[in-house]
DNA sequence: GACGTTTGACACATTTCTGCCATAAAACTA
DNA sequence: TAGTTTTATGGCAGAAATGTGTCAAACGTC
């Protein structure tokens, strides 16, 4: 079940940016770029999560998160640019679940959504379970601790290789181009030629083969890109 | 048995986004608006615990406590604005239980409330139980008196390293991000630059080193962020 | 208001990562 | 098979991230 999150922000090219990341990310998204709008948007469509920035016109981010309140527990997470009026901001802590200052990366916020609606889901749980991510052939990648394993041996990875690595499970048996992957990965903003997935690939390959040499997780697909074995 | 908590703040936002709050955690709210109002109410309803701003309209919230506390010994929870030192102090003097810096986080405030609604059933006991976090390697955070210890040694921590280090067990093996940690240990009202988290974990990890200079506690993630060794 | 403490910022050192290149190897084509 | 295209590999230099020491401003205390 595909999980909906409202993103409020007056700024199209705010809310593009986000909604690309989200979607790409397998959420379903909603946008509004007024608090009346995100009102309505959130009595119609009950969205899992609601991002909502402070600033806003017609209707103030505080004051759409206290409406919200009067009749929903949705998991809000608040936007707010550094150094803005902290009175008016008082307040906000109070009713937001989380909140995230501008700039912020997506990598971040996404960490952040992931987070927030987890705490959500079991809230009655007393200690939270970290997310494990199994892929094939007993690869496990732990997304709280960014552990991973295979076979229950530590498989020490830095930062781009957990998100190559994530990326490719998540989509087990699927070729990905290095489009895909330099964007997922990479991020929308990276600048640099398209073989630097090839050195990321290679890297990550001889981890695996540490560990197992025998062991073939990541295929080439000529002329595609790569696909983790299923 | 729900137990009834009256909050006292003058601004309307205040008491109805810690109203929701304190209602989805399955308390009973009062509320009151102005220091008159707040001694009518306590003495109408018997609060189990008092939420109490000190800048109050009509009777100030000092007043307040010392009122109440002629004829009642009703947990008292003062609320001040952060750097009123020695309000503080003179609340503390007056007989209130905890105190509060705004702004502060509705996590915060329900651990607090927690905290001293348990301290005031006990007290009929004899001995008092604090709250002991545990972390790795015989680390013991006391939440009540706010002190660590390190395999019984004592750790002396600022206000600042103990709340980073809270936080960290909290999460035991999660990595966060300095975002999360500026968050969360220092406050979204926070101005400055990311890196001073960095400092705060340098000068943490020289005072474990005294102790135990083999031990290593919080791990760097590259990347992201940090986390505490589970 | 003087004093000690705390803490963020900064400069610099150190470590680690990563993109790129040249070359080798492999796969595909004709 | 030879030629062409694509990918793999190893090495490396620059980049990026973090550690460390120091300092001054802010803060609390007396």
């Amino acid at each position: 079940m595909v999980q909906k999150i409202l993103v409020v922000d007056d700024e199209v090219s705010v809310t593009d940016l986000i909604s690309y990341n989200l979607e790409k990310a397998h959420y379903g998204v909603l946008v509004a770029h007024d608090g009346e709008a995100a009102l309505a948007s959130a009595h119609e469509h009950k969205p899992d999560l609601i991002l909502l920035d402070l600033m806003l016109p017609k209707i103030d981010g505080l004051d759409v998160c206290r409406e919200l309140r009067k009749t929903s527990q949705v998991p809000i997470i608040m936007v707010t640019a550094r150094g803005e009026e902290t009175d008016r901001v008082i307040g906000l802590e109070l009713g937001a679940d989380d909140y995230l200052c501008k700039p912020f990366s997506m990598r971040e916020l996404l960490a952040r959504i992931k987070a927030v609606l987890r705490r959500n889901q079991n809230a009655d749980q007393q200690s939270p379970v970290d997310v494990i991510l199994k892929g094939p052939a007993g690869l496990e990648l732990n997304e709280d601790s960014r552990t991973v394993t295979l076979n229950k041996t530590p498989l020490p990875l830095t930062r781009l290789e957990f998100d190559l690595i994530q990326h490719l499970v998540l989509n087990p048996g699927r070729v990905l181009s290095r489009e895909q992957l330099l964007s997922q990965a990479w991020g929308y903003d990276f600048v640099g030629g398209i073989r630097a997935v090839d050195s990321a690939v290679k890297r990550l390959r001889k981890k695996i083969q540490l560990i197992d040499p025998a062991l073939t997780l990541i295929e080439t697909v000529r002329g595609i890109g790569y696909r983790m074995v299923r």
